[in-house]
DNA sequence: TTGCATATACGAAAACTATCGTAGATATTT
DNA sequence: AAATATCTACGATAGTTTTCGTATATGCAA
């Protein structure tokens, strides 16, 4: 799999929408994404079109609307992104992302919680 | 401060060798760039420029040879960078964030010890 | 069945980004 | 001083992304 996984802004508010849903017409798309800026139904449309030509998404054209299902995983697009940013912004070091994103945004206790039981599944190799 | 930060791909390859190296010429930073892709030298002269005028950097005008000097910080750029993927990919979830990083990115067993230090500090309140 | 609402398709403009050539100014070398 | 090198400024082009208008098809309601 050497493929990019490189969504434009406009397409990963799309993906978003998507990733939540499952299953979704142009309209409900748009909708959702009018919410928090206005722009042209067909906008929406053009958009997931290219989108199809891209294979980010499938469609399924039976009926007169189609209906659109994501063909990338949030997860895969989650990697994508830490890839990038640890590769730009932080200078690869995972540590000082975690870090920074631990200080900017505070945890709540069970997330701490979760996040500190996942570090020790490393320290402590079960022996 | 209203104004969102957002340099493009171009303008991070240059900034991140402003932060790496501090003040530079267009030729510094060029040279640094060429490394890794070749393009012009009046592509990064031009892109520099633009930056200036967007306001990301500042720059010495008073010999021939400007220099310049970033004027948004690396942490600032982390920030913007975290909080973006946090809203779109990840649903603002920042435990999720961490996870995944340290999942898909190994961390050093001295990173994994940081970080842990860095959780206790909120898990005991030191009363 | 006629008309209206809503879909898709498509072309094209607008906005933004990246790239480069060239002109003219300024320094350096011989 | 003349030739050469190096710099900035600037315009133009190409590529990408976003936006929308319009044409046309399809379903539904009166």
């Amino acid at each position: 799999m050497m493929s990019e996984i490189k969504p434009t802004e406009g397409e990963l508010e799309i993906l978003q929408v998507l990733w939540d849903k499952g299953l979704c017409t142009v309209r409900e798309v748009h909708e959702e994404i009018a919410k928090n800026k206005d722009s042209g139904y067909t906008t929406t449309l053009k958009l997931m079109q290219i989108m199809h030509e891209k294979g980010l998404v499938e469609r399924n054209t039976s009926t007169k609307t189609h209906v659109y299902k994501a063909l990338v995983s949030r997860k895969e697009a989650q990697k994508n992104a830490l890839d990038k940013i640890l590769n730009t912004v932080f200078t690869g070091s995972t540590a000082d992302l975690v870090i920074q994103a631990l200080g900017t945004h505070r945890a709540s206790q069970s997330e701490i919680e979760a996040i500190k039981n996942y570090l020790n599944q490393f320290e402590n190799p079960e022996k």
